[in-house]
DNA sequence: CACAAAAAATGACAGATATCATATTTCTAA
DNA sequence: TTAGAAATATGATATCTGTCATTTTTTGTG
């Protein structure tokens, strides 16, 4: 398969200023450019599994990603990743096996980065641990707010939260306004914490009312203030 | 109100060694002992509130506390803290405000740190960053098991979980088995995602199949293998 | 101690939501 | 292109769980 065209070295990449890898030095930088590995994913292939040993972290360069963690009855996504993101930090850093698993959801490109070169990167650049930390709190404060709304709302207002934070985190097609994220019917129940045919039939509702526009996995939301007041 | 006698300053404080400042610089300690400010609250008295702006982090001293995120229906539990952990922390690191309220369980005895010396040896301190961090990567583990549990698991199950949750953190009191914390019932609902009522009638089943045995708060777990069933 | 207020417990009931069954559409790979 | 599989959609139904109402118990305070 074959890489996107875009593709520059370290120095030139542009991903790196919105990443956790802005404020790092270019000695640093001149390492991770020579030891990265860049790899592919299709839709649907697995870049990590529960309960596997951690080898290294993972930078979305393309594409998207789920997180989710299996149950015995069904599996759960408790993160999303796009373009820019790191996965596998955690496991990398403070534990040797992931708790969670990653599956691409769309054709993905990454950078891979050893654990031992990120660790050593990460001991050493402030600049690095910083950004890192930054975002272990706001994963801190999403699941904070997951579990404030996820106990206290009934599956509308969960659904309308749900597509609300799509559109804010991953934008619209410039072509036909739909959130610029393609989940199936069970990510999405999933995501939500409802049954499959529940989020059908709210989607179906809400579609019938006007709020979003639906075709096939495409959602566009055509009326964010009535999901904002079904959150109240 | 009087403090508990078993009192010492920083450097005599066995409860440091168990907690994020266990691996730092004496000097930085000698800089806590002078600033610190040791207060006491009452049960049910605010300790920080959400939207107000951080002055600084409690360490529990003695004492528990819950934190919660208040809601439109009701209020949300997020967190429970017991002696040797520090609250108000990513508050004073990272934003202004508290995104959550703070309230002590129980008479709760803790030590005040002020923002701007804490904020100093968070970035001097490298064994300090990193208790952190570490404490942050579990807070991390444990919202995305919450996440996981919370939507794939029935009342039961969750009510289940929660219970030997409580006993792993606190333990129980040597005299009668019970668990050591004492959770009204609509604290303990709120913790397992469920209304009062909903919890007190599974806890009734629970007592009436001998697998837990109440007295008002106070809760014994007598067949734990029969909760990890209900886990599965 | 006694009283008021809060918390806990119990009962009745309704409705939201999961589950099962089945139909329809879309996707995929030969 | 087409058959088979997977995903999506729809319907019927049961039940879990929340809500409301009321009683009982506990707690706290003068």
């Amino acid at each position: 398969m074959n890489y996107t065209g875009n593709y520059k070295d370290c120095f030139n990449c542009k991903l790196r200023y919105s990443s956790v890898f802005c404020d790092i030095y270019s000695e640093d930088l001149q390492q991770i450019e020579e030891s990265k590995i860049r790899k592919i994913y299709t839709k649907g292939e697995e870049i990590f599994k529960t309960g596997y040993n951690s080898v290294g972290i993972y930078i979305i360069e393309v594409g998207k990603v789920k997180l989710e963690i299996p149950t015995k009855k069904r599996t759960q996504i408790v993160r999303l990743a796009k373009a820019g993101e790191i996965i596998g930090y955690r496991s990398a850093l403070f534990r040797n096996q992931h708790d969670t698993t990653a599956i691409a959801l769309e054709k993905t490109e990454v950078c891979f980065i050893n654990k031992e070169l990120f660790q050593r990167l990460f001991r050493k650049s402030n600049g690095l641990s910083l950004q890192i930390l930054q975002f272990m709190n706001s994963e801190i404060q999403r699941y904070e707010k997951n579990e404030t709304h996820f106990l206290n709302k009934n599956v509308k207002e969960r659904i309308a939260a749900v597509l609300l934070n799509l559109l804010t985190k991953f934008g619209v097609e410039p072509v036909d306004q739909t959130i610029n994220i393609q989940l199936s019917r069970g990510d999405l129940s999933s995501l939500c914490g409802t049954a499959i045919e529940t989020l059908i039939r709210t989607l179906a509702d809400l579609k019938s009312d006007g709020v979003i526009g639906l075709k096939g996995k495409r959602i566009r939301i055509i009326k964010p203030e009535v999901l904002n007041n079904i959150l109240q």
